[in-house]
DNA sequence: AAAAAAACAGTCAAATATGCTTTTTATTTT
DNA sequence: AAAATAAAAAGCATATTTGACTGTTTTTTT
């Protein structure tokens, strides 16, 4: 009767044999079928990875994945849980980890350059981009989606703290991060010239440093309405 | 074998009975199944788009399409070349025909975002998305790709002679808004803001006038390194 | 130790997508 | 007008993918 019990499986030094030694090693399959479907979204894309491919991937037969996740959308679902924990985390870990010797606007963005190729960036960009003509994947990846967004912020703000009341020019510099950032990164994954990328990094970081300086303006509004300006 | 009667009742100069007229209906049927095939990239996604579907989406017969495109590779060979000289032609039209009575950077940047929302620029990122995990696509897509960027590059040379012997400003000010303008496009697609990405390419073309005006410097080295400065 | 439950593996059938072949219809040439 | 050629439609064969079913082993409970 007793379903699945996952959540008491934290004791490692269990072996065969002991209660709860099943549940952790189902919980232990789990992850590492998901892990494989990641690889999979990374290597072949959405659209190419099918069931029978992550099995294979995950080295477990397809009827014991099919125990696990009944059906493709439910593994799909689970997967793209497991990889927005993964992306929050490693986000968080590296933005809140800048060493605070080093010049942290340069840490943040170099460090962040890093994260956007990382397989975990690239898997999540590919359901992303699929999703776009899949309104049943919209629906499983929008939510993270926005989730991610809004973190991103909170995150930067937080280990930011001097950006903390630039109001309207926090928006913007957030804004040009993320588009030029996310821009350059799927280029780069069709065109290998680091230079270019490092140059462009290079630029960001010192609009950045230029508007984070305008916030000391008397007059913020004005601030932001020089880098706006409707004129030539 | 039924013996075929010549109907006599049309003869328009351009109808049956006119030699080479079924040779020109024939490339018109070409292009409506080529056209066919990049309404269906933009609404199904690359991995989704099935020959039936093309077909369909046509208005035309399986076999018939059969007929002029033998296989799907050939097709999709087809489709990209189409689609390539599509998007060249409407880049060219849109650039070179920038009112000189405007401000020309802020015409050039919007009118380029007109462009990157047109379903010819959005079927294009689908195909060149996909060709990221799909060899055989890559192949097809992947000097079409170079092409029109050296395009883009030569186009905006041409018609912005302000431009004409900035060297590295030059390249700059074109990598900063070709991936910023990208980045924007991409997310646009599943977050409807608009204010939000006109305010971004309003700090875009006052970035773009900045780097012009350092054109003008004695030394364009150190205008260079201006932007690009390595200290805090 | 025996029974019950869970985990796992292998196989199969339905659905779908693609490429090929055959048949029918229309157009051009002789 | 007849023969030759081109175009279009329809149907068939093959391969892939998915979801479901059946049987076997392992683990847990009584």
């Amino acid at each position: 009767m007793e379903r699945a019990r996952a959540e008491q499986a934290d004791t490692s030094s269990t072996g065969p044999g002991q209660p709860g030694w099943q549940a952790e090693k189902s919980a232990l399959m789990r992850q590492q079928i998901l892990e494989a479907a990641i690889r999979c979204f990374v290597k072949l894309g959405y659209a190419r990875t099918t069931t029978t491919e992550i099995a294979q991937e995950a080295g477990v037969s397809r009827g014991a994945m099919v125990h696990h996740f009944s059906n493709k959308e439910r593994l799909i679902t689970a997967a793209v849980a497991h990889l927005h924990h993964r992306r929050v985390a490693s986000f968080r870990d590296a933005i809140a980890n800048i060493d605070p010797k080093t010049d942290r606007q340069t840490e943040g963005i170099e460090r962040y350059w890093d994260l956007l190729s990382d397989p975990t960036f690239i898997a999540f960009h590919e359901l992303t981009f699929a999703a776009r003509t899949d309104p049943t994947l919209e629906a499983i990846v929008g939510p993270a989606v926005r989730e991610f967004e809004a973190e991103w912020y909170e995150q930067a703000k937080r280990s930011f703290p001097e950006w903390a009341d630039t109001g309207r020019l926090f928006d913007l510099a957030m804004d040009l991060t993320q588009f030029l950032m996310e821009g350059m990164a799927i280029h780069s994954m069709m065109d290998d010239d680091p230079a270019r990328y490092q140059r462009l990094r290079r630029y960001l970081i010192n609009r950045l440093k230029e508007i984070l300086a305008a916030a000391d303006d008397p007059d913020p509004d004005a601030a932001v309405g020089r880098f706006l300006a409707d004129d030539g």
